[in-house]
DNA sequence: CAGCAAAGATAAGTAAACATTTCATATTGT
DNA sequence: ACAATATGAAATGTTTACTTATCTTTGCTG
């Protein structure tokens, strides 16, 4: 699965611990989601899109395997 | 969080072995999911999401505790 | 009513998410 | 270039998602 993150905290000019801090995990957690070492749970996919003010669909997408 | 799964799965006249077989998990543990005993992961949300033809926000919601 | 399919629930085991700590490597500002 | 900050990444440990198996319940249909 890949995710636009990165580009989403440019946006706003946040760090990975300003992130992490605002959905409530760590930032060496985030820093893991954000590099597709693991696949957060719906609720972290949530809480993202909702402090980005979009969609979990823009933030994350399914690649070809996992379609 | 609560979901719209059971809606969603009879709008299509789905069982929940029918869904599960779909999104590639077992017949149990989409039934966890639908009753909300466990959190799915962002890829089963999404998988979920684009069979029903629709999105993670309107087939979960996050509730005051988890906003 | 019998019998089957769908659904809910629970227990035990495995795999993976996530925390914590720590260290190495960019990147940026002065 | 130097220092401070941001990011990547590995090891270890805990929690939780998910599987498989089993049992019960509910609802439908012959």
């Amino acid at each position: 699965m890949k995710n636009t993150i990165k580009v989403e905290r440019a946006k706003k000019n946040w760090t990975q611990a300003d992130l992490a801090k605002h959905i409530g995990i760590s930032r060496q957690g985030l820093n893991s989601i954000e590099t597709g070492k693991f696949i957060p749970s719906t609720v972290l996919a949530l809480r993202m899109a909702k402090v980005f003010d979009t969609t979990v669909e823009v933030l994350f997408q399914l690649d070809e395997a996992e379609g």
